[in-house]
DNA sequence: TATGAATGAGGGTTCATTCAT
DNA sequence: GATGAATGAACCCTCATTCAT
């Protein structure tokens, strides 16, 4: 029965993320979403008080499995006494280019329903976090140039990675995950011609 | 009469970006939209034939306004032999800041409404052109590093740019925009250290 | 003044008859009408108080026309001596033909429109009046067979001219209105077998 | 489960006839059948996609009645030897009597909805074949006056039936239907002074 | 627990009518 | 008198949510 239950329950999850990635959360309403996965309207509401927790329920999913992808991300790094900071911004481009719709959809959507702002806002601020960190280990061994302050480089990785992820597959096809990825790292790293600098 | 038409045209304008920008284009009813415009609910339909209608009126307004201060910028920088570049990243930021409003709801809504997708792709794209050209005069004057492909270079730009603004009043309140603006200009910079460049 | 006045006052009433027959009563707005009248929509109002009543002065104008007629038929009938009653019949057909747009517009929209039902009641107890005289005096002359009440018969005439009217082009276009009108006059005759009054 | 849904459905139907009946179809909103039917308004769109979609179940549902009642009208009159012209008369007047509305649509009272008038030109199309039908019988039989081409007769017997009932609440509270019938059979007969046929 | 018929608040939109110019 | 911008009531319809089965 439990397993049944949560069964359903993944159906509706897969179902409401489908829906919402392609046609918006506003336009994807609760009965398209009972018939995608095939289960009575009225089940819907015995998983979610509302439309609305369901996305609350999409972000969690989704963020668990981020977290934990970094997490490998970066334990493989230190592991292999790479460059964390390479590894990283490499693992994140990739780890948002396969979930480019979902996270479309979040930025998309973020604002105009209230009850769902500050979820995401928390786990933007965890994502800044986790950037922040990165930047911190890197700067301390020395790879980063210094005229930048953490802060500010923080914001400006977040837009760079933010801003690939969200145009890439629309205007930039152009531009390969590596490519992007090794010029991120340059624009941070000191100088790689100058010495001096490096 | 003209005067007066207009100045209703522009109260229901005012009004609708107001709403859109802080309760997002579906919670945002015609009824709040008159509302907040103090006229009467059939006067939005002397203006404009749908809701959807406005929102691309919205859209032409503000990117004729950017469009008219990006080319002031440019005349200016090139009048007073300064960086533009320099000074094109510091409008940018600038009119972006006056305008994040906007530029949060039409990031924001961009999909969705099929009708409004090809409207802004169009601004996109006329925007990361003139990202492009910038880059390019700068590239020229030898004041860029060459370690970046222009395309990329225009992209990361962007993001930059982009996540600057949407990002910076909630979540970076302490960043001004003079330190981001140096910042960016920074990352592009050949060689910081060089005072001839700074 | 008064030319020009009555003027504008045609042109509205004939904008909304070509309306109301093409289109519909509801389906004719008062803007389209004004524009059709290429004059202003406030003017409207000048010359009807409401959307409503240029119905009942249209229906007033086609039945002062349909009673000049019908008077010039019988005296015409009457003068010559032939039977008033074939002459009628026929003079009706034919003037059904010729206002058939306006008839089956009124026909259709006859109901729904409370302040209409009465109007359009007074007209057709008028014209149902003029049938049954006509019947009566045909009944005198000893030209109808005398197993009909006159009633009855009154209504029945009534409805075969009328249907006759609303259906003659969609579906009868075979039929004439010379046979159609000979048919009538001949059911109502005394004896078919009768050879002299086949 | 299904008699309640079919009662629902029902109860929708019978108060829009009801309604676009007395108000006519533009004037009897959806709100005032739910309110009529007494169902919330959301019941509506339950069963019929739109309001138009209402009419044409009314007319399918009327149609398949009159036609059942006519096969059964016609085939007692062919067991019982009596003339299956004067039953199908009655029949008529009285199916017509209580369905006013059939009627009404039948004649296009809603013209202007472009989406029905291909269906009431089909039933009425049908229904005219049904009374050519019956009056070929009758012609066969001998009942009939002979001067009269079948088409003609078709055209005014609509008329008849038509007016008849259409007309008689309002007008001719005096005619019974049983009066009307009669009439109409008699203007068809061969002869009158005929008592067998009477 | 699973269901889906029932619900009604609220949406965008239309249009007859008014009234200041 | 002529105008058309302004108006808001009323329309049809959608959909998140409830609840009896």
């Amino acid at each position: 029965m439990q397993i049944k239950k949560d069964e359903v329950r993944q159906r509706l999850l897969n179902a409401a993320c489908k829906l919402f990635v392609s046609n918006g959360y506003v336009e994807s309403t609760v009965s398209d979403i009972v018939k995608e996965a095939e289960v009575g309207k009225g089940t819907f509401y015995t998983y979610f008080r509302s439309k609305e927790e369901i996305v609350g329920a999409i972000i969690d999913e989704g963020m668990a499995e981020l977290s934990e992808k970094t997490n490998d991300y970066m334990l493989e790094a230190k592991d292999s006494k790479k460059s964390t900071f390479k590894a990283f911004i490499r693992a994140n481009l990739e780890f948002f280019s396969e979930n480019q719709a979902i996270l479309k959809f979040l930025n998309r959507e973020m604002s105009g329903y209230a009850s769902l702002q500050n979820k995401i806002k928390v786990v933007r601020e965890r994502y800044l976090a986790s950037l922040r960190t990165i930047l911190e280990q890197e700067l301390h061994m020395g790879g980063l140039r210094k005229d930048l302050e953490l802060g500010t480089a923080t914001a400006l990785l977040y837009g760079m990675l933010y801003s690939s992820v969200l145009n890439s597959r629309a205007d930039y096809q152009g531009l390969s995950l590596e490519k992007l990825g090794e010029s991120i790292v340059a624009l941070f790293r000191a100088n790689i011609s100058n010495p001096a600098l490096a």
